[in-house]
DNA sequence: GCGACAG
DNA sequence: ATCTTGTCGC
């Protein structure tokens, strides 16, 4: 393709992208609001493949006991990426397909783990928030590494975390899920607080890094078939 | 203008 | 996210 040129397959307007954001996230409820005690635990990933030089989205949802983090069930979707990634713009391009392998789920989870951003995001609707908000259902963002946000680097130790702040705004958690690794970014997605956020997470941790949700997700949207 | 930047 | 060999640790 001519560098020169703009890519046909971008997004008209990111202003008014980032207009929609700021207006469901206005909708976003920053309480606990599912049923307790929890019953089914969600989680969602996307792998990003390339075939015969396109792009393709596997999208896999994946549903545990919550009582025990064990595996109910799992399914995966597939879609044609829309576009790039952009930093900020993530959910426009993987929730199509993270929708698609939700509503393939017979289960029905009481909150979701989500691989990406809460409201931890410049407009705070993160990949998790912008799930949860579209469906109206708990969700909360867990991510790999930093969106945005400053911190102080938390504790060696499992369960030690640190407030991520941004323009005097705490919005989640940098966590040590496992004594000595990398941190996890935690955040509230829709209808889940700040603690709530951080406990919940860390109780679906079992001997990994990434909390069982999200690591099962993982796997699957990189192994379908 | 420059650097940062979920997946 | 993907590309990609060997390598360190439980």
């Amino acid at each position: 393709m001519n560098p020169l040129l703009p890519d046909p397959a971008l997004p008209r307007d990111l202003s008014a992208l980032a207009a929609l954001q700021r207006e469901l996230a206005s909708r976003v409820i920053r309480e606990d609001r599912f049923p307790d005690p929890l019953r089914l635990l969600g989680g969602l990933d996307c792998a990003a493949p390339r075939r015969d030089g396109k792009t393709f989205l596997v999208a896999a949802a994946v549903v545990l006991r919550a009582e025990d983090l064990t595996p109910v069930e799992q399914v995966t979707a597939t879609l044609p990426a829309p576009f790039p990634y952009i930093p900020g713009f993530l959910s426009f391009r993987e929730l199509p397909a993270l929708l698609e392998a939700a509503g393939r789920l017979r289960h029905v989870p009481d909150l979701w783990l989500v691989d990406g951003a809460g409201i931890a995001h410049p407009r705070r609707l993160g990949l998790a928030a912008h799930f949860g908000a579209a469906l109206d259902v708990p969700s909360i963002g867990v991510a790999k590494s930093r969106l945005m946000g400053t911190y102080q680097e938390p504790g060696w130790e499992r369960g030690s975390a640190s407030p991520l702040w941004d323009r005097g705004e705490a919005l989640g958690w940098v966590l040590r899920s496992r004594r000595g690794v990398k941190p996890l970014f935690v955040s509230p997605g829709h209808r889940v607080s700040l603690t709530g956020s951080l406990l919940w997470t860390l109780r679906a941790c079992g001997r990994c890094r990434l909390p069982e949700p999200t690591r099962l997700a993982d796997r699957l949207s990189k192994t379908p078939g």
